[in-house]
DNA sequence: ATCAATAGTGTTAAAAATACACACGAATTG
DNA sequence: CAATTCGTGTGTATTTTTAACACTATTGAT
């Protein structure tokens, strides 16, 4: 046992994930109803805490694993949340990170299994602790990234058409882009990969299926739509 | 005593200030050399545990108030940083923040006092930890928010020429800009308004001294260079 | 009187962002 | 089988923003 430090107070860490997904139209945010003591039923984000042998990353991945099943996501730290009293159960220093899934991807039972609940950004409730700040800065961060990095194909299947890759930058956005100017932007770039496949659910004549071009990606971290 | 959570661990919480001043061309930054084992000697950030009835931004205001004497400086945090042996002392989970302060202010005997170092970025020496990617963590979030946020200012004198802001935008950002349109910039904002004092100091034929518009930011927070 | 050093000033060209409207194809309906 | 409906897909003109670029004026020092 080392006691370097140990003139020092030690305090619980945490990590809180804001899950985000995309309903066709809307970002959805993953909360649930606390299920512990203080706070039970209030609407709360999952979260974690710090593990011994962990990193916070590696919390946090562990976290969303545990509760979507999934490895390999968009996943980003949002900030440090400190206040004093920001948890009545007691002092608790939380790390947010934000995560964006698929949510085809995700399996349902797991959902249901922590009583979680999809619910669009317009409908947030009221939230435990200072939650609701957590999620306005995550969604902050993705409008300040959504141009230049890669995030928005995390929240679409493989394959997309333009038109669902566009609602999700509006979504994030909050606000409508003009069609034709959208498009062009994709067309100028090598990150977004026309298939030969085509879509037939959503157009009666069919809408051209595009996907992420990784390897480019791995060449050129530059990503800029 | 409040037991809610008591089956997890806890872990030490430090902040660690990255304070950056401007020597008329160059950005440095205040970093010491260790003075407590373990890594001793080593070159670090200046930082502090976090205790037990302060939130992290108060841990860093009060660190950076013993450290400068200085309050009310510009000061946000740059990130968690929570690798599981990035202390060698003990598991510690250290929160980033980064200040900005005009030199000129800083009472120096506290420099001596805490035998820290004004140091060039571009002469930065290996450091303690993770403590450089603290630092180039700040530096990129100076760049990306200096056009959007009033933050040059606190690295210059209440009054200023527009000569010396614009080496600050030059350090911050790495790279020369061009002097007629830069100060075409300015002098379409609001935010930076001309004084009727002459600052003599660097020119023979003399300068206008320039200050920030607290007032109009204090209306319109969208500043923006 | 000359020199040296910094302050200060406008125009033009290129690039990026924005605004805007109609035709096509295919399934559905009557 | 004709008509309707609905999402897909496409180009141009305008405005705004950004970038490139060079000389004169002032004053203190020599």
């Amino acid at each position: 046992m080392q006691k370097y430090y140990s003139q020092h107070t030690k305090f619980y860490v945490s990590v809180d994930c804001i899950v985000f997904g995309f309903d066709g139209s809307q970002l959805e945010v993953l909360i649930g109803k606390r299920q512990m003591d203080p706070g039970r039923g209030e609407w709360s984000l999952y979260g974690g805490f710090l593990g011994e042998k962990e990193s916070l990353d590696d919390a946090a991945h562990r976290t969303l694993l545990e509760l979507t099943g999934l490895d390999e996501m968009y996943m980003r730290q949002v900030g440090a949340f400190g206040e004093v009293d920001r948890d009545p159960g007691d002092r608790v220093v939380s790390i947010a990170y934000c995560a964006l899934i698929n949510v085809k991807d995700y399996d349902d039972s797991l959902r249901e299994k922590y009583g979680l609940e999809w619910v669009t950004l317009d409908k947030l409730p009221e939230m435990f602790s200072d939650h609701r700040i957590m999620i306005h800065n995550a969604v902050m961060q993705l409008r300040r990234r959504i141009y230049n990095r890669p995030l928005s194909f995390n929240l679409l299947p493989e394959m997309f058409t333009l038109t669902q890759l566009q609602h999700v930058f509006e979504a994030v956005l909050g606000e409508p882009i003009d069609k034709r100017n959208f498009r062009k932007r994709i067309k100028q770039t090598d990150f977004v990969q026309q298939t030969d496949m085509i879509d037939h659910t959503t157009s009666r004549s069919g809408a051209m299926l595009y996907r992420f071009n990784k390897e480019k990606y791995q060449e050129d971290q530059n990503f800029k739509l």
